[in-house]
RNA sequence: GGCCGAGUGGCGAAACUGGCAGACGCACGGGACUUAAAAUCCCGGGGAGAGAGAUCUCCGUGCGGGUUCGAUUCCCGCCUCGGCCA
């Protein structure tokens, strides 16, 4: 019984905690508060993965440290829970996936229970619980409500959306769809990725090489009605707000890829309407210079986006992309069957597909050309999926002397190449590809000028000519919000219905106070073989619904997983509330998030997209902060063991790594037949044989991923969490070891031994325990020990507070005598650590429970310092002695002293010193002749 | 191909702001305890060399340069590995 037995006190503190509400935490924070989040989990069949006890582990320690300090700590816990798995798992077991979700996370709660994480469990929440989904579409429907006026760069309730005079005289319909043309949310036809296999529509980041990320099923593009999240209205906002924050420099970087602002101008080629004389050209232009650069070019502009407006001289061929509403206008009738085929084999391709550099590029002329707005000189159009139709204007004007795919395309299309600028520093040579800024060659009016201030001049002159504009553009697009699935939020949107039962085009939002729209019961989840959503087989009366005289059919999409991932950080602020997402005044006490911890996978599109509703929704006045996370860590992944791994050939010999070839079979290696030699391992019987050593990422195909439910049997919670922190840093790749888990359990079981007597049948203290006064060399451990712990937890340098309570435990373990005054505060600080140990310490040492509230202990100052310090003493650099100097010693004292010492005087004798540096505290240098 | 990160003992790692490289842990070796083993406790471990010995010398933080009295740390160039994006 005395022994330090895991499996006994971890189940007995986690239920007195539980029974205590020891961590509830209250309403409004009382002083100061710490909102610490954890990325919540996506609660799979599989249970809890290693990985996600590191991050969860040091936000604990983070949150029971502040508890401890008196902060009103916010430390929720909740479950991702609507996503494909659990319906790919009721697709092929006919299990309905509510039933597989709830068990999962009644799987995964058990497990985050049993590793002693101080959640706040009375705010547990699911994004599939109906009382989560009503907010979810609660906030849709504001997105719904919301346009982006540019003017104030703010989202604004769509009743306050000016309506243009024309629109008003067209009638109540005219301004409900420019309206729609508004709103953050909106239906467009969209080209998606309808992945056959999967049944549904994929977003682009779901679609890796041209298959589906989940499956690797093939994708095809296709288009179709979808709602889309007007994201790109915010760009701006999003990239510059990224500023305030104390984020990984690395993810803020990713976000800003991500959003790839880039500044140019938008250009109109004028588009022949029947002949192309000069004289309709000269009317175009005339025209355009009258009435302005129009909103939306008509069917006789091909407009283009370009970044380098000052190599408009330079185009020798247009672009379009091969699903370009233009293709068909442009296309001759002897084109028309190439074209045709082009395009449908561009439907094949992914985006990725397309862009690959490594790839040739390919395309079809048109057969005819659009003309120069500057020169009046035809250029010719060609069709080719380089240009993709949804970045910019899905056109282009290219440039080959002056960009590399244009170039590319050129050379093997057998296109002109027109050098318009040349660098500044050397002559250019024809034909050449320089895609640097420099000085204008051969560009009319503006030769001469350099990049920078053509670019403005051209940009002004095309403006008042009314053919062009500046104008910026992102590589990030609108995002594709519905999905053909099942396991997912219905919208609340409901579609208008003729008398015979066909859509009018109207739309009208749910009314709030009707919301949730629940799932239907489906019999059926199997995916169609077209895009037609599982809830288009909805019962009628879920489908079909009348209000105010008319009749509807319910949206059929659902909203993909990252929706309910978007705002959960605000309901667990408030969960039960039925009145509101999170009361205002919770809210404002709350938030922002001060430390979210989480994977780097989701450093673009989750936190993105977050980002996104928290604007829209401070916009609307309904949150108090622009940004919800403040303080950014991305945890390090955690590989499975190190393996050794040698190749045999086809023969059965050993072939050495590196040497070896694809067709050799790797074949894993024990750590007793390895041996390392010189940089590598070689194996012991034949150290000519080099073999790898590596950890892999842990995968049920290698077989080598670690399960947290028998570590824990093995050598307990606690030892999981403190491994998991001993590791590494935080942030680092580190590779699970076994051995070092017991290493750590080691540790606990000396901390156990400092205070508990091993070999008595009962529970008592150690025989070494004892009320003596602390003496002062027992201070100053114990207090260095706290100041180190202190700091480390501050900067998250957990494994180096691990060490130093290390080191103080080994300084313990000898004394025959232990104070009591120094173990009871080195079980505090242990106890964010190893909360289940400390609290069994904390009882047997007589203290009142919970140490998990017990006050953190304060450093006393006096015993950090020394009274004499030892400093190192360097002849030109290298170590030569060291010399004990009293603490406070400045320079001049140090170097007498260092210039006293006998070992140093005999070497500085006879030479001549030159200089000498002498740094208090740290060293002193003679630098000598 | 681009971007980001990393490279330190047999292994995971530590080193404040440029100041004694390798704290702490694993593994390993030695010792104490034990009839014995396990467990525990104590001691020792970067490499090479010299010495009977306490000690001493040289080399050493991926490689090559540079800055500096002094570089794991800063700068330039390269190599390898990992991650993300294309």
């Amino acid at each position: 019984m005395p022994r330090y037995q895991p499996s006994r006190i971890e189940p007995k503190w986690q239920d007195w905690w539980e029974a205590h509400g020891t961590f509830a935490t209250p309403r409004l924070p009382v002083g100061r508060k710490l909102y610490a989040l954890d990325m919540f989990p996506y609660p799979s069949g599989d249970g809890l993965h290693v990985g996600h006890p590191e991050g969860y582990t040091a936000t604990d320690i983070v949150a029971r440290f502040a508890r401890m300090r008196g902060t009103s700590v916010m430390h929720p816990m909740g479950f991702d829970a609507f996503g494909l798995p659990a319906e790919e798992y009721a697709i092929r077991t006919g299990t309905p996936p509510r039933e597989s979700t709830d068990r999962n996370i009644d799987t995964f709660r058990r497990q985050l229970r049993m590793l002693g994480f101080s959640y706040d469990w009375s705010r547990q929440l699911a994004t599939t619980d109906p009382g989560y989904v009503r907010w979810t579409q609660w906030i849709f429907l504001l997105l719904f409500d919301t346009w982006f006026d540019p003017d104030s760069r703010k989202g604004r309730p769509i009743a306050e959306l000016p309506i243009p005079a024309d629109v008003a005289v067209q009638g109540e319909a005219a301004v409900a769809r420019y309206r729609d043309g508004w709103r953050l949310a909106y239906q467009a036809e969209a080209p998606v990725n309808w992945c056959p296999a999967l049944g549904t529509v994929l977003a682009n980041e779901e679609v890796i090489g041209g298959v589906s990320e989940r499956g690797g099923h093939p994708v095809v593009r296709l288009p179709l009605r979808q709602w889309m999240l007007r994201i790109t209205a915010y760009a701006d906002r999003l990239e510059e707000e990224l500023d305030g924050l104390d984020w990984p420099a690395s993810i803020k970087k990713l976000q800003r890829d991500w959003i790839g602002r880039s500044t140019g101008a938008e250009v109109d080629f004028y588009v022949p309407q029947g002949d192309a004389t000069p004289a309709a050209f000269e009317t175009w232009r005339r025209t355009r210079a009258a009435a302005g650069f129009p909103e939306k070019p008509g069917g006789d502009a091909l407009r283009i986006f370009t970044t380098r407006p000052d190599t408009l001289y330079g185009v020798t061929y247009m672009v379009i992309a091969p699903e370009h509403p233009l293709v068909d206008a442009v296309t001759t009738p002897g084109q028309r069957a190439a074209i045709d085929a082009y395009r449908a084999a561009a439907a094949r391709k992914s985006d990725l597909d397309r862009t690959d550099l490594a790839k040739d590029k390919t395309g079809v002329f048109t057969g005819s050309s659009v003309v120069h707005p500057l020169t009046g000189a035809p250029v010719p159009v060609w069709v080719a999926d380089y240009v993709l139709a949804t970045y910019g204007t899905g056109a282009i004007m290219a440039v080959p002397a002056h960009d590399e795919r244009d170039f590319e395309f050129a050379r093997a299309c057998g296109l002109d190449v027109v050098t318009v600028v040349e660098p500044l520093d050397r002559p250019v040579r024809p034909g050449e590809l320089f895609t640097g800024a420099g000085r204008a060659v051969n560009s009319g009016p503006y030769t001469g000028l350099t990049t920078r201030d053509f670019a403005t001049r051209v940009v002004a002159d095309l403006a008042a000519d009314g053919v062009g504009r500046p104008a910026v553009n992102y590589k990030l697009r609108d995002w594709l919000f519905s999905r053909q699935r099942f396991w997912g939020e219905p919208f609340p949107i409901l579609h208008e219905l003729d008398t015979g039962g066909a859509p009018t085009g109207v739309i009208r939002p749910v009314d709030p106070a009707e919301l949730p729209v629940p799932l239907p019961e489906l019999a059926d989840f199997k995916p169609g073989a077209n895009p037609d959503p599982p809830l288009s087989r909805a019962p009628a009366e879920w489908l079909f619904v009348e209000r105010d005289g008319r009749r509807y059919r319910r949206e059929t999409n659902t909203m993909p997983q990252w929706a309910g991932s978007c705002w959960y950080y605000l309901r667990f602020l408030d969960p039960q509330n039925t009145d509101r997402f999170v009361a205002p005044e919770v809210e404002k006490a709350w938030m922002p998030v001060d430390l979210y911890v989480g994977g780097a996978e989701h450093a673009v599109l989750h936190l993105l997209y977050s980002r996104f509703w928290h604007k829209v929704l401070f916009d609307r006045g309904h949150v108090s902060c622009p940004e919800p996370f403040g303080r950014l860590v991305n945890q390090g992944m955690i590989l499975g063991e190190v393996e050794f791994t040698g190749y045999r050939s086809a023969k059965g010999g050993w072939v050495s790594a590196g040497s070896h070839t694809d067709g050799d079979t790797p074949a894993r290696v024990s750590a007793d037949q390895v041996e390392k030699h010189g940089e590598h391992f070689v194996l012991r019987d034949a150290p000519s044989i080099r073999v790898e050593s590596r950890a892999h990422k842990m995968s049920k195909s290698r077989g080598n991923v670690v399960n947290p439910d028998q570590v824990v049997r093995e050598f307990g919670a606690d030892s999981l969490r403190l491994y998991e922190m001993f590791m590494g840093p935080l942030e680092a790749t580190k590779p699970w070891s076994t051995a070092g888990v017991s290493g750590v359990r080691g540790f606990l079981d000396r901390c156990w031994r400092l205070v508990v007597d091993e070999r008595a049948d009962d529970l008592v203290l150690a025989a070494q325990v004892c009320d003596d006064p602390p003496a002062a060399e027992h201070l100053r451990e114990l207090h260095r020990t706290i100041d180190k712990v202190t700091r480390d937890i501050e900067s998250l340098s957990f494994n180096t507070a691990i060490a130093r309570m290390m080191e103080f435990v080994n300084f313990c373990t000898p004394l025959e005598r232990r104070p009591r005054a120094i173990l009871e505060p080195f079980v505090v600080i242990l106890s964010p650590f190893a909360p289940h140990l400390a609290e069994e310490l904390w009882e047997v040492l007589g203290g009142r429970a919970p140490a998990s509230l017990a006050p953190w202990p304060a450093v006393d100052e006096r015993w950090l310092k020394d009274d004499t310090v030892e400093i190192p003493v360097q002849i030109q650099g290298k170590l030569r002695g060291r010399i004990v100097v009293p603490a406070g010693a400045d320079a001049a004292t140090i170097e007498a002293a260092a210039a006293a010492d006998p070992r140093i005087a005999e070497q500085l004798a006879g030479r001549q010193i030159t200089k000498v540096v002498a740094v208090p505290g740290r060293l002193v240098n003679f630098v000598v002749k």
